[in-house]
DNA sequence: AAGATAGTTGAATAAGTACTCAATTGATTA
DNA sequence: TAATCAATTGAGTACTTATTCAACTATCTT
């Protein structure tokens, strides 16, 4: 009687793929950071930040004026950026300057866009 | 008078990095796709799901028993990954195996992994 | 000191979505 | 043919979240 009866809702098929695939599952710790890191980068405005920031610092109103959004919806947007450590930035006077905080942001973007236009 | 007042509730400060990365901008419809692409990987099953994968061609109740979920909430994901092209399917029996169809996940993932890794 | 401007923040709302449950499909087997 | 089992599907629900609006802070200018 395996502990999957307890958890799921049907039979374990292939006992040995489970528990191979089991042992070489990563942590779920480690995942759950994995699926956060990507939900930040899954939304259309902070795609449109970044790549933005990946071409430019800005401040607030530059990236509202890229975008053609208000200066509150970018604020916070940039906020969730910059909890999640992809973004910083710099302040100077009244303006505060944006800039990328993470290289790994413009590798994961070159992926993605060969992904996109490999799959047309 | 630039376009942009009509569009964003505030000035543009710097009109020169402004119009700068607008030229550098990529294409909406790409900007889109990317985001929508990192969307379908930013949820916790469908990571663990793909993560799974990678390792091993699996059924779904192979899946549902590697991560603990039933086997309708594994199903309708699967659907989610199938109609994004990320991964396929081939129907033996009664059975359906999943796997990967895009050597671009395992490349985010890497990359991903080596972001969360660098950062604590 | 007063006014103007850049930016942040919290509450409210509207839209999206992950999972559950129940019903159904499709293939195998008795 | 009936029963069984893997998988899919649609509706419903609970939860999350992106944007707006309004109020507020901080800095600069006059």
């Amino acid at each position: 009687m395996s502990r999957n009866e307890f958890i799921c809702d049907c039979n374990v098929i292939h006992q040995d793929k489970v528990d191979d695939t089991l042992n070489q599952m990563a942590d779920e710790d480690l995942l759950n950071k994995l699926a956060e890191f990507f939900k930040i980068l899954g939304d259309t405005t902070r795609t449109k930040i970044l790549y933005a920031l990946d071409k430019n610092e800005l401040c607030v109103c530059d990236i509202a004026n890229v975008l053609g959004m208000s200066k509150s919806s970018i604020s916070h947007q940039l906020g969730t950026l910059r909890r999640s450590g992809i973004v910083k930035c710099k302040k100077v006077g009244k303006e505060v300057f944006y800039m990328l905080d993470d290289e790994h942001v413009q590798q994961v973007f070159e992926v993605g866009i060969e992904h996109i236009e490999h799959r047309r």
